[in-house]
RNA sequence: CGGGGCGUAGCGCAGCCUGGUAGCGCAUCUGUUUUGGGAACAGAGGGUCGUAGGUUCGAAUCCUAUCGCCCCGACCA
């Protein structure tokens, strides 16, 4: 988080809202409009503000790193693309009303990216012709346009949405469903260290088509998926374990592991199979999606001339899979199973700032010296906090802290700072402790470490 | 896309039925007093009432059109 500094509240942009916007019905929506994260631009569309967008870039960070890990690529391809190659893979006229189509000033047929597969197989086919540059897998963190009939629920049912889209190319389906467990693994640490849990549950493919697909779903009350499971599945967690990604065996392992119990959305539920479920494990449930895998063979390969050489001089179009993660729908997601009712609680990996400063008494001499001292020292231990110094009352400045959701909030008043101690109090729980300024600065530094 | 609702100050709302030159709370600015869970008092600023037509002496209010947003359903990452 080396971009990241320390902030001064009286200097920085977070127009908290006292009164519930009207417009928002489910709570992630409400919170992320009272906390000052996002502005709705038009129906479905907003603009992220810098703490929002904060969060929004240490999102995307993770999946950078995972993806990164599993030795995949990114890139970065265009918001706007010719409908030339969407007509060659066939799909121009099959998508519907939910892509969005333009002109440019020549009368060309141009469209807002939806999905990338038809760019990526042609960034693919210009350049690689032979298997001995496989496997290959490329990815994007890029905006999308849905133009949905009926955008919802702010970011988990935008119009515009941040997606990580990553595509796979193979020699053989046999390395195409490696890659795919490979996704799975990445997926499962990448939620993981996001403060969720996300269930792979068997799913329909929809217009991308496909054989074998999973949605990763976080349950959560609001969520718009009912889904069903054996409840053995919610015991299993990635942990620190270590993979080789080069390991097949190992990727189906975790595979097998993380989806050999039953669990399903309402489109795949399969009511008799469900019912072999000991009677006392199965679980009814609602969970959000936030990201699929898929593995659709040589669909896009074929349609569009993605064929390389085999060793035997052959030319065999390539298998593929797309693997996406729903990045701007994670904020929701995550408040949506982080939250009460006093306003968000973030996890500590997708926290905007480590730790809260709060000040009881700004001008006073001995408050602010010891709130200078902490912020210094967060600094130069690389943490990055966020300084109440506002002339504010007490309850303002707590409300505040409290709506935005900062995981550790440290109190500095007067009563304390007479006694040589600050208090160190958990978001989450509600815990609070008197410190000294050394122990409340190595405690936070030490949650930090491991994250 | 079917059904419904709403556009009045930055936010939340009243006023509209029964036309008469716009109001409340919060927020903002000034001052004083306050100060460990969203302070009190005094004062101040801020709105061509979504837009365009029409009716009328006069329209936030009535009529017509149009744009935007929201909700339920169908649909969907």
């Amino acid at each position: 988080m080396k971009d990241h500094r320390p902030m001064r509240m009286s200097r920085y942009f977070l127009p908290v809202l006292k009164e519930t916007p009207r417009e928002a019905q489910i709570v992630s929506h409400r919170l992320m409009l009272q906390a000052g994260l996002i502005k709705q631009a038009s129906a479905g569309i907003y603009s992220w503000l810098p703490m929002g967008y904060k969060v929004l870039r240490r999102i995307e960070q993770i999946v950078h790193e995972e993806q990164a890990r599993a030795g995949h690529l990114a890139m970065l391809m265009p918001t706007m693309q010719s409908a030339d190659l969407w007509r060659e893979s066939g799909r121009y006229d099959a998508y519907g009303d939910e892509m969005l189509r333009v002109k440019d000033r020549g009368g060309r047929d141009m469209l807002f990216t939806p999905t990338a597969e038809e760019l990526v197989t042609d960034v693919f086919r210009a350049n690689v012709n032979s298997y001995k540059d496989l496997p290959l897998t490329l990815y994007q963190i890029q905006w999308k346009f849905r133009d949905e009939v009926r955008p919802r629920f702010g970011v988990m049912r935008g119009r515009e949405f941040l997606m990580k889209d990553g595509y796979n190319f193979d020699l053989t389906k046999e390395d195409a469903l490696h890659a795919y467990n490979r996704h799975l693994v990445t997926y499962l640490r990448t939620y993981e260290r996001m403060g969720l849990q996300a269930i792979p549950m068997r799913a329909d493919s929809g217009p991308i088509g496909g054989d074998d697909t999973h949605e990763f779903l976080v349950l959560a009350e609001t969520g718009e998926s009912e889904v069903f499971y054996d409840s053995q599945i919610t015991e299993l967690t990635f942990g620190d374990r270590e993979i080789d990604f080069d390991d097949r065996a190992a990727c189906q392992a975790v595979m097998d592991e993380f989806t050999s119990r039953y669990a399903r959305t309402d489109e795949t539920h399969d009511a008799a199979l469900f019912a072999q479920v000991p009677e006392e494990r199965r679980r009814t449930a609602r969970g959000i999606e936030v990201g699929q895998i898929f593995y659709f063979g040589t669909k896009y390969s074929e349609a569009l001339g993605a064929t390389v050489q085999t060793r035997d001089g052959d030319s065999v179009p390539v298998h593929m899979g797309s693997h996406g993660i729903g990045v701007s729908r994670l904020l929701g997601a995550i408040i949506e199973a982080s939250h009460d009712d006093k306003g968000i609680i973030w996890p500590e990996g997708v926290t905007p700032f480590h730790v809260g400063i709060l000040n009881m008494r700004a001008g006073d001499a001995g408050c602010d010296a010891v709130c200078e001292d902490l912020y210094a020292q967060f600094q130069a231990a690389g943490l990055d906090p966020l300084y109440d110094d506002r002339d504010e009352r007490a309850g303002a400045k707590f409300g505040t802290m409290d709506m935005i959701g900062l995981p550790w909030r440290i109190t500095v008043g007067p009563r304390g700072v007479k006694n040589g101690v600050v208090e160190l109090t958990c978001r989450r729980t509600g815990e609070a402790e008197d410190m000294s300024v050394s122990d409340a600065v190595a405690k936070i530094k030490a949650i930090y470490a491991g994250i």
